[in-house]
DNA sequence: AGCCTTTGACCAGCG
DNA sequence: TCGCTGGTCAAAGGC
């Protein structure tokens, strides 16, 4: 739902800006009048009322959108099975696991399935489905998993998958809980994974207070009411950016921000700004980049 | 028998 | 306070 209101929010940005752009040219209009101080005092005042809402927008807008790796410790702290916070509430042999809707930090992956399949690559773990749930405004269930080792080894590790609305690529955001604690190894996941990325991550960029990591740049496939174009960018192996020859299929792209293969750290913030967006919830979570459809693209 | 999935109910968070 | 929503429980049935 939060991420309901980023995209809201991204929207007001967009329009805001263009609205911005509008009355800037209309200022150069107005210059030219130079008996209408009037319309030169009031076009000043729009232009500023602009700015502070703008400033005021980017500056939630980005702390929202980008986390914060330190939050974890700022953030609710785990209600674990293996410990609950109020054991008078059950009593029973199975751990207490409470009915409370868990504030959970959950590391969050956009898997592509196999072609020809309608379920998400395995992951390496072993799964037991434990729920499934009709999510207001999503056109499939989303579905519960808990480790398969959970009764024997209290393991809380948890999983939900939700598959992607658009059809064009089946895809499934998989948003994991807390990690395995039972000691379960994974399967020879590079061979059972088509998705994109899940390597382990060496290699990071701070970008303000947040970090993105090359594994956490993904093929993004559906935004919400067809907004924004997503894209998830694969990574080379060897850069710690995906490469930002943007687009990958679509030569009628042009924007110089993206004719250069691998961003430094300074040029990060004018790939994200202004119509590009980055979208993380969690520490260690893919980012979403998104750009609005008539972003830059040749008629 | 044991494990799994399915599914309606339950419950807490949130606006 | 209340209704909506999402996460979880747990009974039932299948394998």
């Amino acid at each position: 739902m939060g991420e309901n209101n980023c995209w809201v929010r991204q929207v007001v940005i967009t329009e805001l800006t263009k609205g911005k752009e509008f009355l800037l040219q209309l200022q150069k209009h107005v210059e030219h009048m130079k008996q209408d101080v009037c319309l030169q005092y009031l076009a000043t005042e729009v232009l500023s009322s602009y700015d502070k809402v703008l400033s005021l927008l980017n500056g939630s807008a980005l702390s929202s959108m980008i986390n914060i790796k330190a939050a974890p410790s700022a953030a609710p702290q785990l209600e674990s099975p293996q410990f609950p916070a109020d054991n008078s509430a059950k009593s029973c042999d199975r751990p207490s696991i409470s009915r409370k809707r868990k504030i959970v930090s959950r590391r969050r992956e956009y898997v592509h399935a196999r072609s020809g399949e309608e379920v998400p690559p395995e992951d390496g773990y072993s799964w037991r489905k434990y729920g499934q749930k009709n999510i207001l405004g999503a056109k499939y269930p989303r579905e519960y998993y808990r480790c398969a080792r959970n009764r024997s080894s209290n393991c809380a590790a948890t999983k939900m998958v939700q598959r992607s609305e658009t059809e064009e690529s089946l895809a499934f955001e998989v948003s994991y809980g807390e990690n395995h604690s039972c000691g379960q190894e994974k399967k020879n996941q590079n061979e059972e994974l088509v998705a994109v990325q899940q390597t382990k991550c060496d290699h990071e960029i701070e970008i303000g207070a947040g970090e993105i990591s090359e594994f956490d740049i993904l093929e993004m496939v559906s935004t919400p009411n067809n907004l924004f174009d997503s894209d998830f960018i694969s990574t080379p192996a060897s850069s710690p950016l995906p490469d930002t020859n943007y687009p990958h299929n679509d030569d009628s792209l042009t924007d110089p921000l993206f004719n250069h293969d691998v961003p430094d750290k300074s040029s990060v913030d004018d790939f994200i700004s202004p119509y590009a967006q980055w979208d993380s919830h969690d520490a260690a979570v893919p980012y979403k980049l998104s750009f609005p459809h008539s972003y830059n693209k040749q008629e």
